[in-house]
RNA sequence: GCGAGGGUAGCCAAGCCAGGUCCAAGGCGACAGACUCAAGAUCUGUUGGCGUAGGCCAUCGCCGGUUCAAAUCCGGCCCCUCGCACCA
């Protein structure tokens, strides 16, 4: 039995020992493939090699068809990820500790990880040595390199001069999360800077400013459009109030919306206090519809949302309706919103979800939602709304709040929906930062430009083609920096600020091309300047030296990118910043020219996998376990790259089990003694076949296609040339050796190993994929006659039961096959009728009646399939020793000629379709 | 909401763009047989229903339409999944 592991090793040595997978300018024609580099996380898992193998397979595919082939990989190591990693070591959390223990990582190494940029080195030889050379990619390991080594930085810092110059650089407030002891944190799902409240969303409240005595009631509200409706004021007489200045108006609000709003408004000062209890009872003039509303005392008036203040809308909104049934209904709700199925909606969905009181929140929280719902996307205003009136929910909600902003009636508080707390405990708040940072992606003419090339580029799937341009017009400005403790560039016009990581990874398959002299000491970071650089990438001045000119060459050569892969998840961020900042900055023949997305490996019930929360199989126990081959020809073939795939270790093995067949299949055709017969030339034509469509498929990338050809079909049609008795040695040697090379992108290890056997001098890896030669479709058909009259008579033994000793093939007579190359013309000048066809059949000399029987059947026939005219008189004859064997009885085969036909079932003869009978 | 994708047999998953070769590829599972002391592995066959002559009927989320012909094209409906920005 063959050793997986063995094969793998003894081949990626030699292939690395040669360094095969070096780019060099050899062919005059050349392919440059990446995939989006991975960020620095922690240790992958089988769910990532998808997409690398992706990869890894069409630059070997290329390399095959004498391109000169450039597939480098680098790390994203910016950002976020290793920094949360190294300061999780730092804190010695327990979870992190076993993570890193399980996926045995040595104690010293743990010690270290302390440091992030440990963490990227660290990293970055694992994906190196136990994923990507395990895997047997070809990638080339001179041009490796991370993104915050110093002349990736200083290559950084260079795009961004540009983007300036480009006048794509500007400046404007912005909102972002804040921890008062931390500074800038990240919320997201993954929560590696917050320990609750990870999928928490920033809202934006309105808030509205009802005047109360000289002071402002400021009430917060997501439904600005329902202040037509408002019919009070809500304030907890419990709680005590702060008045603060905010510009010239004293507000009153809670002590935790003052400490809020200190980092979103300018100049806010505290100046005195006051308790609900002086408010409640009193009354508030409401904007907009000026008129004067009482001041109730509510419980759920919660001074931790927003200003804690709020106004009541009892008609729409179900607490507030409650709330004033409770205390005896002192006011009539204002209907504003016309919505089908409702009167007073608030009214009726408590009555009808029964809710009793304010205490039921639960039950509140879904009324709320379903009204909203229901009348955001179905409702209009109503005559109660002025100039408003008539108009959809959806689009007076934002009119009416832009109004009373312009107007200063209102302005915009913003917080989350949901508590937020930082690692260190301290609650995020959102907080303003006046001049933001921003790359100006909705510049209209870089967008237009954008959309214009993107129509250009090779995308798949063919859907995403048609998605990136709405994508690329929807995309806006993007805050560029920020602070805190990230891996990054200075942001080289003010280098407190850090480049954050998305907008550091645009450009990045250009340095690939620069690394290399890097890696090898060519050229030092201090040396690469804007000049350097302006030379290199855009041609622009001159060169200083040797190896700059030599650099600017290799760029020329290699750029553009042909495909850049990656998942799914960047569709929406990486693949738009990517063409926008090539359109930005490059001359228009290094615009990129194709990106590949690759759907998910995902966990059982649609999850992904998660890096951070491990689960699914690591990479070296799961290529030990299946072996590198079986794995690689599992993420090709197992289903669309554009689906989603459930991870399924069975499913693997299935893969494994097929790669055993083929082995053991190619050693039986090795040992094959013997010479030719008629069956080698179907096994031709239907090889060649097969290569055809593989070769097909892959001008598209369609590994899934491509790979069932080459590893299910041959496999098969091999099979069946055995069966059939083919035998022919110096045939099946020929065949073997182009079946080899077209595996050999796929499942490499094992192709080598296959090749050495055949006496391949040099990899297989290097060879030519096979081209196809003549395709003879007659035999094929015939081929597939036999097949189907074969299943003809199975089917015929299991419906009579019985067990013949002699049957009778029936062929059509040569007239059946003349109308019938009658019928085909017509059709293919679209005159086939009965009326034409039979006019042509009344020149011949046949059975009328018979002959128009037979051609009214036909003509049905003749518009599905494409006939080709076949003799199949002598293919059955040459057929005939494997038809006895395999039947295990006589066989007689009549043409035209006098024949035994006790059943009368030669009249039944077709072209194709023989008629049969047995005894 | 905005944007995108999907629903195919017991399960996974092709086919759909370019309608007919679809009684729907391939795999898993199940059943039967071969090999084996046995199990596993492997190999062969069967796996919607009916059928004593190769046939007939049904099926691709639901309803309708176009067509000689629909899993495939068009319209409507139901359900599911994903992305929505400072997280990579």
């Amino acid at each position: 039995m063959m050793n997986f592991g063995e094969i793998e090793q003894k081949w990626q040595k030699k292939w690395f020992d040669s360094r095969i997978y070096e780019a060099k300018k050899q062919k005059g024609k050349k392919f440059f493939i990446h995939f989006a580099y991975p960020g620095i996380s922690g240790y992958l898992h089988v769910g990532h090699m998808r997409g690398f193998t992706y990869a890894d397979i069409i630059a070997r595919y290329k390399r095959m068809l004498g391109y000169d082939v450039i597939f480098p990989a680098g790390f994203h190591a910016t950002g976020l990820p290793a920094v949360s990693l190294a300061k999780k070591v730092a804190r010695k959390d327990k979870e992190i500790l076993k993570y890193l223990r399980q996926n045995s990582c040595p104690e010293d190494v743990i010690k270290k990880l302390e440091d992030p940029i440990e963490v990227v080195k660290y990293f970055s030889r694992i994906y190196v040595e136990d994923y990507w050379k395990k895997f047997g990619f070809l990638i080339d390991y001179t041009r490796l390199m991370d993104t915050v080594s110093d002349g990736y930085k200083k290559f950084i810092q260079w795009q961004f001069r540009k983007l300036n110059e480009k006048k794509l650089l500007i400046q404007k407030p912005h909102f972002a999360p804040y921890c008062p002891n931390c500074g800038p944190v990240a919320v997201d799902k993954s929560e590696t800077d917050v320990s609750e409240g990870g999928d928490a969303e920033i809202l934006e409240f309105v808030v509205i400013k009802f005047r109360f005595e000289d002071k402002i009631l400021p009430a917060a509200t997501l439904r600005p459009e329902t202040i037509f409706g408002v019919t009070n004021m809500w304030v907890n007489d419990e709680e005590e109030y702060i008045i603060a200045k905010i510009g010239d108006e004293k507000w009153i609000l809670s002590e935790k919306a003052v400490s809020k709003l200190k980092y979103q408004v300018d100049d806010i000062e505290v100046v005195g206090k006051i308790h609900g209890k002086e408010i409640v009872r009193k009354k508030c003039f409401a904007p907009i519809i000026n008129k004067n509303v009482p001041i109730f005392p509510a419980k759920f008036a919660n001074p931790d949302i927003a200003t804690g203040i709020v106004m009541s809308v009892p008609a729409h909104a179900p607490y507030d309706y409650i709330a004033l049934r409770d205390i005896g209904m002192p006011v009539e709700p204002i209907v504003i919103i016309n919505v089908s199925g409702y009167e007073v909606p608030a009214k009726e969905i408590v009555e009808k979800m029964g809710i009793k009181s304010q205490e039921d929140f639960e039950k509140l929280e879904e009324a709320t939602q379903i009204i909203y719902k229901e009348e955001f996307h179905a409702g209009t205003m109503n005559e109660e709304c002025n100039d408003f009136k008539g108009m959809k929910v959806n689009d007076a909600k934002e009119k009416i709040k832009n109004e009373m902003l312009k107007n200063n009636i209102a302005t915009i508080m913003r917080e989350f929906s949901k508590r937020v707390v930082c690692r260190c405990g301290e609650e995020v708040i959102i907080r303003k930062i006046p001049k933001q940072w921003f790359i100006k992606y909705s510049d209209e003419i870089l967008t237009h430009e954008s959309k214009e090339w993107a129509k250009k580029m090779n995308i798949y799937p063919k859907e995403y083609k048609e998605e990136l341009p709405k994508i690329l017009e929807w995309y806006g400005d993007r805050a560029c920096i920020r602070q805190g403790s990230w891996l990054g560039t200075p942001f080289p016009f003010d280098e407190k600020w850090v480049i954050e990581p998305i907008s550091d990874s645009t450009l990045y398959p250009t340095y690939y091309i620069i690394s290399k002299y890097v890696n090898e000491g060519k050229i030092k970071a201090d040396e690469m300047d804007d000049k350097f650089f302006d030379y290199v990438f855009l041609g622009n001045g001159k060169a200083k030296n040797g190896i700059w000119k030599e650099i600017r060459e290799e760029f020329e050569y290699w750029y553009p990118v042909d495909i850049n892969l990656g998942g799914k998840e960047h569709k929406t961020v990486h693949f738009p910043v990517f063409i926008m900042n090539h359109v930005a900055i490059m001359p228009e023949k290094f615009f990129p020219k194709g990106i590949f997305v690759n759907w998910w490996i995902t966990q059982k019930e649609g999850m992904k996998i998660s890096k951070s929360k491990g689960g699914a199989e690591p990479i070296p126990d799961a290529s030990e376990k299946y072996g590198v081959d079986a794995l690689r020809l599992y993420y090709a073939h197992v289903g669309s790259p554009f689906v989603d795939v459930e991870w399924d270790g069975e499913v693997v093995e299935q893969y494994k089990k097929r790669i055993f067949r083929i082995w053991s299949l190619f050693e039986n055709l090795l040992e094959m003694e013997g010479e030719e017969s008629k069956i080698d030339e179907w096994v031709i034509s239907s090889f060649n076949e097969k290569i055809k469509i593989a070769r097909e498929a892959m001008k598209e990338y369609e590994l899934r296609k491509a790979s069932n050809a080459i590893f299910f079909e041959i496999y098969n049609l091999m099979n069946w040339y055995i069966k059939r008795g083919g035998k022919n040695k110096r045939l099946i040697n020929e065949l073997l050796k182009k079946w080899v090379r077209a595996m050999a992108p796929f499942t490499p290890h094992i192709a080598e190993e296959m090749w050495e056997k055949l006496g391949g001098k040099n990899f297989v890896s290097l060879e030519e994929f096979p081209e196809y030669g003549d395709i003879n479709p007659s035999i094929l058909k015939a081929e597939e006659l036999l097949i189907k009259t074969m299943d003809d008579i199975d089917e015929i033994k299991k419906v009579a039961k019985i067990e013949p000793e002699k049957i009778y093939i029936y062929l059509a007579p040569k007239w059946k096959w003349d109308i019938l190359d009658i019928a085909v013309s017509l059709e293919k000048n679209g005159e086939l009728t009965m009326k034409n066809l039979m006019n042509e059949v009344k020149k011949m000399n046949v059975n009328m009646k018979e002959a128009s029987q037979y051609a009214g059947k036909i003509i049905q026939e003749v518009k599905k399939e494409k006939f080709i005219r076949i003799d199949e008189k002598e293919y059955f004859e040459n057929a005939l020793d494997f038809l006895k064997k395999e039947f295990n009885a006589e066989f007689r085969i009549y043409g035209e000629e006098e024949c035994y036909d006790p059943a009368n079932k030669r009249k039944f003869a077709m072209p194709y379709k023989p008629a049969i009978y047995m005894e």
